[in-house]
DNA sequence: GTCCGGGAGT
DNA sequence: ACTCCCGGAC
């Protein structure tokens, strides 16, 4: 059973009035100066996909870029998927880009290029799921659906004062029973999704809500325990992540200076974008380069770090310098310059590594270069 | 530096 | 229950 499924049905008193106070609440005080309009499903699938790891403001600039390169769903369904990655490349959860572009390419040739017009329709597309379809579907359709994402968990908890740890399969399904039984009528639903969304990001916000601004103040069980922040009640101390650790060979031919770039595959860490070729140590990533051409300069650059869900990885950079003639392309690899580098669906850390002014490797001794 | 938030797919 | 990435808050 999901867990958005019916299942015990929230029982206790709800809020009086919530979704009315809720509404008035939006059109004098929410944000109105979103840049996605709200009868429009691509756009509106567009942002909600973008912002279901990524914030507002941040998602802005993205969604700008999008919409100029795709200004339709039947372009975004034509375009290369490299070209998608590109345009997606910094906001990570890159399978996500993947199933944005499948999901254009459905809708263009099994709907006709028109989106679905029901959460449980929609829901069946790649990439959408429970909570995205309902968004759509009230900011669209006027649909009487519920959404249930981080905001809206929060704002149910405190206001509702639940404080059984979330996530929990069971939690999940009592707060997804209360935000059902809050909907208002159907005329309403645009602004009451818009108004959840904004009363969570931009009032009762994770750390250091505004309680005197917020339309529930007066009855929100959190507010009213002196203590909103303690809602909600996280499940568990995240794990401390594990450390990985890797070479990362940056290979540059001589005389071009172009880069060695390979495509990743299409499961897995980054999947298909194009990055520098990882190896365990050193040794391994001087071979490969070795393979390549007569090797005439190397460096190590400043190792970083970056964290990822379950694990942190240890970025150690190597700069080799190699005679070598660039081939045809291979089909796994390609030298590229860094302008066309940059064109890319890049990781971030192989983006900024890439496009940071770097002196020359060290000890290219001019008698090999003659040699 | 370290921590934290964020939906869907599997 | 676990995987996926990054930026911003602290």
């Amino acid at each position: 059973m999901p867990d958005s499924a019916p299942a015990a049905p929230f029982t206790a008193p709800t809020l009086p009035d919530f979704a009315s106070r809720l509404v008035r609440w939006q059109r004098q005080h929410g944000r109105h100066d979103l840049p996605w309009p709200v009868r429009d499903p691509y756009r509106v699938w567009l942002s909600e996909i973008m912002l279901q790891q990524t914030q507002v403001a941040t998602v802005i600039d993205y969604y700008a870029r999008f919409t100029a390169l795709f200004p339709t769903v039947q372009a975004l369904a034509a375009a290369p998927e490299d070209a998608v990655l590109a345009a997606w490349s910094g906001l990570g959860y890159y399978q996500r880009a993947r199933n944005l572009h499948r999901c254009a390419q459905i809708v263009v040739q099994t709907h006709g290029g028109a989106f679905p017009q029901t959460a449980e329709s929609l829901a069946a597309l790649p990439g959408i799921g429970p909570s995205t379809a309902s968004a759509i579907a009230a900011f669209c359709f006027d649909e009487r659906a519920a959404i249930l994402d981080g905001n809206v968990q929060r704002v149910l908890c405190r206001s509702h004062g639940i404080d059984d740890p979330v996530p929990a399969t069971a939690t999940t399904r009592k707060l997804w029973s209360l935000a059902r039984s809050l909907l208002p009528e159907a005329q309403d639903m645009a602004a009451y999704t818009q108004g959840l969304m904004d009363l969570g990001a931009t009032v009762c916000r994770p750390r250091q809500p505004a309680c005197t601004e917020c339309p529930f103040a007066t009855d929100c069980r959190a507010h009213l325990a002196g203590d909103p922040q303690r809602l909600p009640v996280r499940k568990a101390a995240r794990k401390s992540r594990p450390q990985r650790s890797t070479v990362m060979l940056w290979l540059r031919n001589s005389p071009d200076g172009l880069c060695w770039l390979e495509k990743r595959p299409q499961l897995g860490l980054w999947p298909g974008l194009w990055s520098l070729p990882q190896f365990d140590a050193t040794e391994q990533a001087l071979q490969f380069a070795a393979q390549i051409g007569p090797v005439i300069g190397q460096r190590e650059l400043a190792p970083f770090r970056h964290a990822f869900t379950h694990f942190e990885l240890t970025v150690r950079p190597l700069l080799v310098d190699v005679q070598a003639q660039p081939r045809a392309a291979e089909p796994q690899g390609q030298w590229l310059a860094l302008e066309q580098a940059a064109q890319l669906g890049l990781p971030a850390p192989v983006r900024s590594l890439l496009l940071q002014q770097v002196p020359p490797a060290d000890a290219p001794p001019p008698a090999v270069l003659h040699k």
